[in-house]
DNA sequence: CATCTTAATGGTAGCGCTACCCATACAATG
DNA sequence: CATTGTATGGGTAGCGCTACCATTAAGATG
């Protein structure tokens, strides 16, 4: 009765899950051999292995990821800091990035930030908690904490979106200011004069912000005035784009293109466009970034400038994972780069 | 010399992190005491909190959630298992499960099974292998293993997407049969006779072949003619409703009108139709699902079968979290429902 | 044939935390 | 006053696994 009651309490705790220990009992072999066996079968032999597996599969033994984590202070996860899940951009990068680490037996651990670096802070804190292999996270400005802890820790980081000269560790993304400067220099070469530049959440997302800035620097280098700024102060959505071609058509003088801080409100601007019979680009000429797959449906096809989204995830995921394996990655800063993709809009 | 290359081999495991124990030698208290002051202040003095607090300040100590959770047998972590994330309706109730959670102090492992289930049982394996506080899955059909494995485990599960009367657990979502139903009796009301179906990956997406079970229901008991399924073996996208359009432009005699089994397939039918000049829908009435923010935007806007993404999300992490608080949810069976919305595509 | 490798397995000692039980101090109860 | 709470804090013993070192047997080397 006694040691059974002590037995039962103990299943408390342990649930009376399979252990290794289990699994080693009925393979006849020591637990570290049936632990080898299961993370480095080359160092034992092949019937050992064959035993072992035998004994996994009749048993049903899970392994413990969490006391293999504790053990080796490393869990096989990899936490994706991202500022929010409603933008597209985020989630083609996250699936490419989902997809190659599960294939390497990694798992992802998805966390938002709300645009807000105080609380990038604490969810890196809360992550580096459960001892993950690795850690991706978005654009280059991080709270001072964030960036000394991570530089100390010692294992790999990819921040994405963004390049810079100087990341945490590694880097993987486009430069916003030369996206901006792209979009502008193009609408000017095709004649355009007065150029709006509509952005949404700009106080948010400093990448557009950036955007914003590289647009203004090409105005400005080619003397060009500024066609004015419109910014709205909630995400982006069609809906946006709907109400910045009212108020840019209201506009005295009225900007003969407007550059949209990315392809959903430039989509949302053709789509009232259409519904008004305003043509486009004879009376307004669009331009937006990232080339959706939406942009060329559109009637006539919006100009965008695509980033390779899901390249990036790929790339990052890939640089954490070599990092992982013990190699030193080449060019472990890596711009993408952005196409031109010319549509009827401009 | 010799009692330093002992403490710098420790070090190579601990990576020389603040552990509670520095904490409880800070604050002059014992370890135990300190995981109280920070799990369950409530049991603490006031006096010892603050010393407590003062101490992981002054230190800087993170909690290592891995040892925590080996100890407690059980992680703040809920892995989410959805099929794909280029579906614009999971990444809507991912994002609303993902806010809910993370309000709660809980962590969102995001895994994809590619629409198999097979991989999706190895997937249940692995993250089993996490102990995670609860699972989040889609849908109602799995492998046998995984449904008896996730029974016995003694943890909250929730279904998501379908509903049924014997989940695993506890299941929110919408009753995809009834949803093909509803769209084909409205299309009959409406007067339209010849309705074909448009579906894309229903091999995989059998919640999409369940609208399309519900539709031929609806056509069988009014009595009319099928008016033809089209099936396009790849993920929904604008590009399958643009090749739709044609398809059945050219078919004789011609449909009347078009169920799409979802607003992606049905926006590129409409994109499609506006750039040919087709009339929506004088020539071809077309109707999706979900209620897509593009779909309002369209011209005419769509018609459209919509399912409340966001509320699934919460609802699924809601009645997960009241289960771990050891409550015992009313209604752990809820169907969400749908409401037509009507636009000028049908 | 002694010595050195190399391969294969085992033993021990934790990883950092919390469940469980116990000890103490003080208030409340009859 | 003895008895029974009720806070509050501590001690011990793991959770299930792997790093590290030791051991053994077999082959390679001079």
């Amino acid at each position: 009765m006694d040691s059974q009651e002590i037995r039962s309490r103990k299943r408390h705790r342990g649930k009376g899950r399979v252990t290794l220990a289990d699994v080693a009992r009925q393979a006849g072999v020591a637990p570290i051999t049936v632990s080898r066996a299961l993370n480095t079968p080359g160092r034992v032999s092949a019937e050992v292995k064959e035993r072992v597996d035998a004994a996994v599969e009749a048993l049903g033994y899970v392994p413990n990821l969490i006391a293999g984590g504790l053990a080796a202070a490393g869990t096989r996860v990899i936490p994706v800091i991202v500022p929010s899940l409603a933008i597209l951009t985020f989630i083609e990068v996250i699936d490419a990035i989902q997809k190659r680490l599960e294939a390497a037996g990694y798992q992802m651990l998805l966390a938002t930030t709300d645009w807000d670096l105080d609380r990038e802070a604490s969810l890196v804190d809360t992550v580096l908690g459960y001892s993950p292999s690795g850690v991706i996270l978005t654009g280059l400005r991080h709270r001072p904490r964030v960036i000394s802890r991570l530089r100390d820790w010692g294992r790999p980081v990819v921040e994405i979106m963004e390049v810079g000269d100087d990341p945490i560790d590694m880097n993987v993304g486009v430069d916003g200011v030369a996206l901006g400067h792209a979009m502008a220099s193009h609408l000017l070469e095709q004649g355009y004069r007065r150029i709006a530049f509509v952005g949404s959440h700009l106080g948010h997302d400093y990448r557009a912000a950036q955007r914003l800035e590289g647009h203004q620097r090409a105005l400005e280098e080619a003397g060009a005035a500024c066609g004015g700024v419109l910014e709205y102060h909630e995400p982006a959505s069609y809906e946006v784009g709907v109400r910045a071609l009212e108020d840019v058509m209201a506009m005295t003088p009225r900007p003969d293109a407007i550059h949209c801080s990315n392809d959903i409100v430039a989509s949302g601007v053709l789509l009232a466009a259409s519904r008004q019979g305003i043509r486009i680009p004879e009376e307004l000429a669009v331009g937006g970034y990232l080339g959706l797959p939406l942009a060329e449906h559109l009637t006539p096809k919006l100009t965008t400038l695509a980033v390779a989204r899901s390249e990036m995830g790929t790339q990052a995921a890939e640089l954490l994972l070599e990092r992982l394996s013990g190699k030193t990655p080449e060019r472990p800063i890596r711009d993408l780069g952005f196409t031109l993709v010319k549509g009827g809009s401009t």
